[in-house]
DNA sequence: CGGAAAACAAGCACCCTTGATTCTTTTCTG
DNA sequence: CAGAAAAGAATCAAGGGTGCTTGTTTTCCG
């Protein structure tokens, strides 16, 4: 547990505990969780290995740490990718094909190694599970917005959350190849489909 | 005396690997990829290690065998459950139920696991890569073939693929925490959507 | 035919590597 | 100088691989 808001901490120590974080997710998203081992992570972060001992008590703790810290980052990044969306006839596909580039890049990547881990240990998985509810949420409020639609007409809300399901498979479809080109025709077909359910 | 016992050796062996397999598949899914040791799975299959050993010499080998049983038996389900479905009216709800089923099933389950690690270990990864692109040609057109759709229609293709996807896409989010309950809403939603899509 | 030898299945014990954690020492900075 | 931060060495457990042994089945040759 981290100490209560006390005044902020020296600046080395912070930076150097930023570092191990942004190493954390980076390692997780390129080599797995597996091989995302502490020595791992400290080379990354270009510190020691009792630096990160020292910030980090144990791995289940450097993992805690990441996971609340990637969860700031990626309600970051749909913010600043819902703030620039076209507005007129392509928005619908430019907003599917948003939400696929989102699935697919290295958060996501980062995220999907720790889910499978969590699922498979305990007192992670509960932490994922709450921090991910909230993304989830701020996911899909940020989606109904830019589509501009209610959560209040009948259909609504299961037909955005099967989006963003269907973006969490193509998310996954990536993961062993580069499945690009058959996304893009997905995304376009489906952005299509959308449009239809939305207004029809 | 004491001659009844014929057994003969070929199918012992059979039986024990066949045991190995079952029993690599039942872990992957329960317990994940990195906890599926060599002595847990031989454990779970109630030989030694030594026999275990004895059928795989490595546990890359233990994977790769189990990989390819994993096809054909998610291949079987995928026939199993595509004979058994209704006529008329709830066809395409059944259908799209159905693979929402299979996909949150055990052997996509251990599948998963799989497949995030083989993400990052690559003689894994170029193996999984082949039969799960084998896997998703059949499910692919098994697809079209129980919703009578043909891809020779324009979007046909995309769109059942993006079903394809968002099933995966529910599958994980089955993994963390029981999903079931906003699935069968999803499922309803967009069962209409695919009518929809496939009709018009 | 009969019996040994080869082949095969399975079990058991040990070695070696890796990785996490603990402990001790050095280096900053306030 | 004192105490926090960082580095580095030492310890310890887990897991995979290898070699050896035992028992059983098949083969093959006198």
């Amino acid at each position: 547990m981290a100490e209560p808001l006390r005044a902020p901490q020296q600046d080395r120590s912070r930076a150097t505990r930023q570092k191990l974080l942004e190493a954390s997710v980076e390692s997780l998203a390129q080599v797995g969780y597996a091989a995302t081992t502490v020595a791992v992570v400290a080379a990354r972060a270009g510190v020691s290995r009792g630096a990160a001992q020292h910030h980090f008590p144990t791995r289940a703790d450097l993992f805690e740490a990441a996971v609340e810290y990637m969860t700031e980052v990626r309600l970051a990044e749909i913010r600043s990718h819902a703030a620039s969306l076209p507005v007129g006839a392509g928005r619908t596909e430019a907003i599917v094909a948003m939400l696929a580039d989102v699935y697919t890049g290295p958060l996501f990547r980062a995220a999907l190694h720790l889910w499978v881990a969590a699922s498979t240990e305990e007192p992670l998985r509960r932490q994922i599970v709450r921090l991910e509810a909230h993304v989830g949420r701020q996911a899909h409020r940020a989606l109904l917005e830019v589509l501009d639609v209610s959560e209040k007409t009948p259909g609504v809300r299961e037909t955005v959350q099967g989006i963003l399901d269907m973006a969490r498979g193509l998310g996954l479809a990536d993961l062993l190849t580069d499945d690009s080109k058959r996304r893009r025709g997905i995304v376009r077909q489906w952005s299509k489909i959308l449009d239809q359910a939305l207004s029809g």
